[in-house]
DNA sequence: GTCTATAAATAGATAGAC
DNA sequence: GTCTATCTATTTATAGAC
């Protein structure tokens, strides 16, 4: 296998995205500074704007990245053939998949909800709803089948989808606010899902409520 | 009733912590002008570092503020006669009422999780660590009388506040993302509220999981 | 595609008068 | 306590050479 040649040509792109998604999880959209993306990135300033048209424009593009990607996921499991309630695991299992496939996905989450969604654009305010649209799929189709009783898919949403950030995000942070202690005590992943799985379920089939 | 003065005089400090906890709220930390913080407490930049330290120990008394009321009203529900199943409904009630009477503690708190805690001091870390005290207090008391399981204090905090903080958040976004849409659809803070309260009482009862 | 250099605006913070 | 004026660093963004 031959060197690489020392300066690996045109993946700039990709590098810069890179970079950036780790920059604006770190430090917010406005804390996130172009410069240190291009430093991270092993680029210039001007390499940036040559790829994007703005700053904007780049975090568009990752925002866009991140709800694209549980949209499609979203969408397969709400199509499948699966039984309602495996249909709900999966809608909990894929979101926490895609958030453990990208780092940057709960805190830039947690910003943007806390920013009032200030800079979604069109496209990814569409796969918002087509998630959505998704969960209110699967759960008609468990009501008709009399599997699930008729809840709000927001609430059911917000309930799995915050803490599930929730949990992702804190991950660090746990640690340092409380070590040792029941707060800082490492949770598993799949843990998490799995116990997150079961609440939504128990809404669903009356078990609570 | 007398006409007040045209330049009320001296309650400038409070109108620069008002000003700054909506600036933080809205842009976050780094996002948050000094500028813009003495525009809207109708002061100059001056005035701010004549009250405070720098931007950082500004934000920092707004956080401790938060995390400071929220510990005291927990304590207190702690300590409480109450039954360990109204000391539950009264933590998540506490926390939904000073969230309200906070309009900015939902977005900066939402900000804080992403961050990784990172401006949160030593003063505001004993707080986060007394709320969950006071909720493990509750959760021993419970499971000593038999009325609950034993459960992990940490996944339920996060159950309970993740959730709520979402749907606080969320009250402008909800409405833009899907106006008319179950999402947008108006909810009511006092059935969330309710909602979150049955949620965890279940889990505690073990009713789930 | 990649760079250096720089423009133009804004940031946090301070000096010093009143 | 309150102000104006200003310093310095950093910001996003662009021009123009290669």
């Amino acid at each position: 296998m031959a060197r690489p040649p020392a300066a690996v040509s045109s993946d700039s792109r990709a590098r810069i995205v890179a970079a950036a998604a780790k920059e604006f999880a770190a430090r917010g959209y406005a804390g996130g500074s172009v410069d240190r993306i291009a430093r991270a990135a092993r680029l210039n300033k001007a390499m940036i704007y040559y790829h994007f048209a703005s700053k904007a424009a780049l975090y568009r593009e990752i925002l866009n990245d991140m709800f694209g990607a549980v949209h499609a996921r979203i969408a397969a499991v709400a199509a499948s053939p699966a039984s309602p309630a495996d249909k709900i695991r999966a809608y909990v299992a894929g979101i926490a998949r895609e958030a453990e496939a990208r780092p940057h996905f709960p805190p830039i989450w947690l910003r943007e909800i806390a920013e009032g969604g200030r800079h979604i654009d069109a496209a990814t305010v569409a796969h918002v709803r087509g998630v959505l649209a998704g969960l209110t799929a699967i759960l008609d189709e468990g009501a008709r089948g009399g599997a699930f009783r008729r809840i709000s898919p927001a609430i059911l949403h917000g309930g799995i989808i915050a803490p599930l950030m929730f949990f992702f995000a804190t991950a660090r942070v746990r640690q340092r606010l409380d070590p040792g202690g029941p707060l800082g005590a490492s949770m598993e992943i799949d843990a998490v899902v799995a116990h997150i799985q079961q609440l939504a379920l128990a809404q669903l089939e009356g078990k609570v409520v």
